[in-house]
DNA sequence: CTAAGTGCAAAAGGTTTGCAGCCCA
DNA sequence: TGGGCTGCAAACCTTTTGCACTTAG
């Protein structure tokens, strides 16, 4: 049981979520994992059942809990949300996903005319990682 | 006919591949939408088999004819691969994704121990569209 | 105690594949 | 003319849903 479990089980319990074995394994898996794990990843994993597994991604997912990352070509990912802003980097062979500290200053959010608000950002980078090259 | 078309009719011959109808009219789908349509859009616009058209979005995206673009929690969506690099905005709520041109300046690629190379990037903004707000 | 959450199984969707016939080069 | 492509249908895999049971608060 780390500091990061911890605040993120107060976390689902501040969103009026339970906290149940089931969100724990979820949570820890992500959290061991150090990487966005895609969901058969965390079904695989765990012994939770995987259609629990979909209603908790997408209940943690919309209360901020987890960030759903996409790489072009592969499916969804998923990981615990971070405190700070970062990028990621995707490898376009396995899918497989990093996370990168921001290297330069953002831009101010653009504007379009089709759009009546503009938020945030997502950065991502793709090359090969070292097992794929 | 237009320009565009042409132009990419010779792409899908220059990669080896036979210029076909059903290649035709997903070329021209996606042209005339002006924005990135998922595989379902173009099934249901065009009179081409589903399966053709799976069969198609992965031989002309593997030939870098076409560009997949995620938007997070909403599936992926296909156009034709403009020239000059560009950013896209898309509606969390709907899933929408215009292009826009890039506001500012790249930085370099960044590098990291885990990836072999890094070669290209994309950048995604979230927001609303008009519609949804 | 009781409403939220879970597991199981079935249904619903989305994607891939095999194969016979078609058609572009 | 022949091999790449297509349409159709079946298979396959992913995701959602209904329902009875469990459990966190």
């Amino acid at each position: 049981m780390t500091q990061v479990h911890t605040a993120v089980y107060a976390k689902i319990q501040q969103h009026g979520l339970r906290l149940t074995d089931a969100r724990k394994e979820i949570v820890d898996t992500l959290s061991s994992a150090g990487e966005p794990l895609t969901i058969q990843d965390i079904a695989g994993v765990t012994d939770v059942d995987q259609a629990t597994v979909y209603r908790n991604i997408t209940v943690l997912t919309s209360a901020g809990i987890l960030e759903e990352i996409n790489a072009a070509g592969h499916g969804a990912r998923y990981a615990l949300t971070p405190d700070h802003h970062h990028d990621h980097v995707a490898c376009k062979k396995c899918g497989r996903i990093v996370h990168i500290t921001c290297t330069l200053p953002h831009a101010p959010l653009p504007k379009h005319k089709q759009f009546a608000s503009i938020d945030h950002h997502e950065v991502t980078y793709y090359g090969l990682c070292t097992t794929c090259s």
